[in-house]
DNA sequence: GTTAGCACTCGGCTCGGGAGAGTGCTAACG
DNA sequence: CGTTAGCACTCTCCCGAGCCGAGTGCTAAC
């Protein structure tokens, strides 16, 4: 019985603990948010909560803390996700609309806007398409024996490396070669480009091996290129003040290392959030991430999210998230829309 | 009189100092390098060089520290620059020579490597050139109304954009647009871009100016897209434990700002030494920084060093930042050679 | 000019004690 | 039976005292 008021008494020492970092102490909550009973009696409900593994206490006498188990409960059950004021959708829309040509920079902003938000590491990932498919080549002389190849793959993705040659290519030479290279490449997957049997002289073959190879490395990682922002906040946060914690992070914030904090497979729908021990990493056992995919699923989609220390702001990491993401989602739209 | 025993011990004393971060006391000279003189005599010295301003001491009674006009004598007059080890430099050249064909790495491999080898931040820039010109553009159609630009500038650099038409073209119409473009504007400068006086329809001024656009912001930039590796060392580096001045410095290394860190001209040949208040910015007053500018001058040049604390191993990182200079400019050589 | 000897200074560490915060328990109350 | 006041107990945090060790500056002798 009485569990409403349990419920609501965990609810309360969440709030109160992600806003000041401090245990929570039952006078505190009788206190500050007017119950209507004493703080002995918030101590019996506290009893409990502690017997059923919702908030632990850090010292035998010391106040109340979540733990990962209390965090999951408020999260799905308890919280009520902030709407995102209009003057921040204003705010982020105009900064979208004024990087809307330039999409290099879409994954840039959506990091940067919430690192800054929500004052703590966020990333974003590029959109990627499941396959990639091959859409034009172009070669370019740089010298005598030496190319630019320039590949662009559907969804506005561009590959460029050098590619050397045996003997003298002339820019000509070069054209006549992606002329056929494109009509015959168009729209395919890298295996079926492997496939294609024709009569390829040394030259073009080095070329479509180049391709090929291109699309293999882009095709190998699960996530498209990351933006990292915000690491800055990483520093602020008293439980990442150990050096060791920081440094354990700041390596798996590696552009190359990142997909460690990103789980095995997404939720295609909706904002997911993994908090503490639920993650893979052991380093990252104090530490909650929110993770949102967007775009068009199978077609070309990212994830973006932010990092933060478990005691993290649920409802305004949510609502954020979710909205860039829904914004991040519009202009994949805008991009891949009819295709 | 006596002056090369002073400068001796003042050697010596920096060098101690960077290898152990703590005050040089003057037995510590006297017992561990065999001088031949007792430690008073040192303490003398160290008096004289103190009241020089060569060294200071944190406490009344505590060890020697090297003061910047310390490091500055011990930079240009007393130390002698360490060769780069057989072991090291074969590491180096089969690194580059896997990424040879794919320039984008290569200034992420020289920051990665500067910041492995000196355990401390490094900063990489891509090569760029003085003026930038016109070498290709490409447009695909992505939507009916929607084009990506690409465009080509002279020494690889790639650029991409979206375009938005009033009405719809299809990839025929683009490809003429296109080769109408690339022949006349071929190897022009933006300006020269500008100036051309032709009978272009509406959408082939758009373009025209989005070439000009893209181009007026790669050169308003004095330096490339820069490459920062190795932020996790700052942590462990004792001189930043405070939060305050990690968190200024991490702002500094913003993509966006870490031009504040670079000086505003650089010496074309050798490597520069920054040391401490010679920085401009405040926060880096116990920073130093050392340089190297790559390339071909005028033609296409970067930077690249690394910044640590000014208890840095210089010996070693003047060596490193030139050895890795030396590589960045083979490559571009190669990149630019003839043409 | 160099050196041994020595008093002095100062930072860092440990230890103990007091203050404050918050609990758990018990007993009384409606 | 749930709620509450009261209280003893626990534990952390902070502060100051005191000691140790390191290293200097000075003086006087070589």
């Amino acid at each position: 019985m009485h569990r409403q008021r349990r419920e609501r008494i965990l609810g309360l020492i969440v709030g109160e603990y992600i806003l000041t970092a401090s245990p929570v102490a039952s006078e505190t909550i009788a206190r500050k948010y007017g119950l209507g009973v004493s703080s002995a009696t918030v101590r019996n409900e506290m009893a409990v909560l502690e017997e059923e593994g919702y908030i632990m206490r850090r010292h035998i006498s010391g106040g109340g803390v979540p733990s990962d188990k209390g965090y999951r409960y408020y999260v799905e059950s308890l919280m009520n996700e902030e709407e995102v004021p209009l003057a921040e959708r204003r705010m982020m829309s105009h900064l979208f609309l004024l990087v809307e040509r330039e999409f290099e920079e879409w994954n840039r902003l959506a990091a940067a806007l919430l690192a800054r938000l929500l004052s703590s590491v966020a990333i974003a990932t590029c959109p990627k398409s499941a396959q990639t498919r091959f859409k034009r080549l172009e070669l370019v002389a740089v010298q005598d024996l030496l190319a630019l190849l320039v590949l662009i793959l559907r969804g506005t993705r561009l590959k460029q490396q050098l590619i050397a040659f045996d003997h003298v290519m002339s820019q000509e030479d070069l054209n006549a070669i992606s002329n056929r290279l494109n009509a015959q490449f168009g729209g395919l997957g890298r295996s079926e480009i492997l496939a294609i049997d024709s009569h390829y002289t040394s030259v073009e073959e080095q070329v479509r091996k180049a391709v090929v190879q291109q699309m293999e490395k882009e095709d190998a990682q699960r996530y498209g290129e990351p933006c990292i922002a915000g690491v800055r906040y990483m520093v602020s946060q008293p439980e990442f003040s150990s050096n060791d914690r920081m440094l354990g992070l700041m390596d798996l914030l590696q552009p190359g290392r990142f997909a460690a904090v990103l789980p095995e497979a997404m939720s295609e729908e909706g904002v997911q959030v993994i908090i503490g021990s639920e993650n893979k990493e052991d380093i990252m056992r104090d530490c909650s991430v929110v993770l949102a995919r967007y775009g068009i699923p199978g077609e070309a989609s990212g994830a973006l999210g932010v990092l933060g220390p478990t005691r993290m702001p649920y409802e305004r990491a949510v609502s954020r998230v979710r909205y860039v993401g829904s914004l991040m989602s519009e202009l994949v739209a805008q991009l891949y829309g009819g295709q």
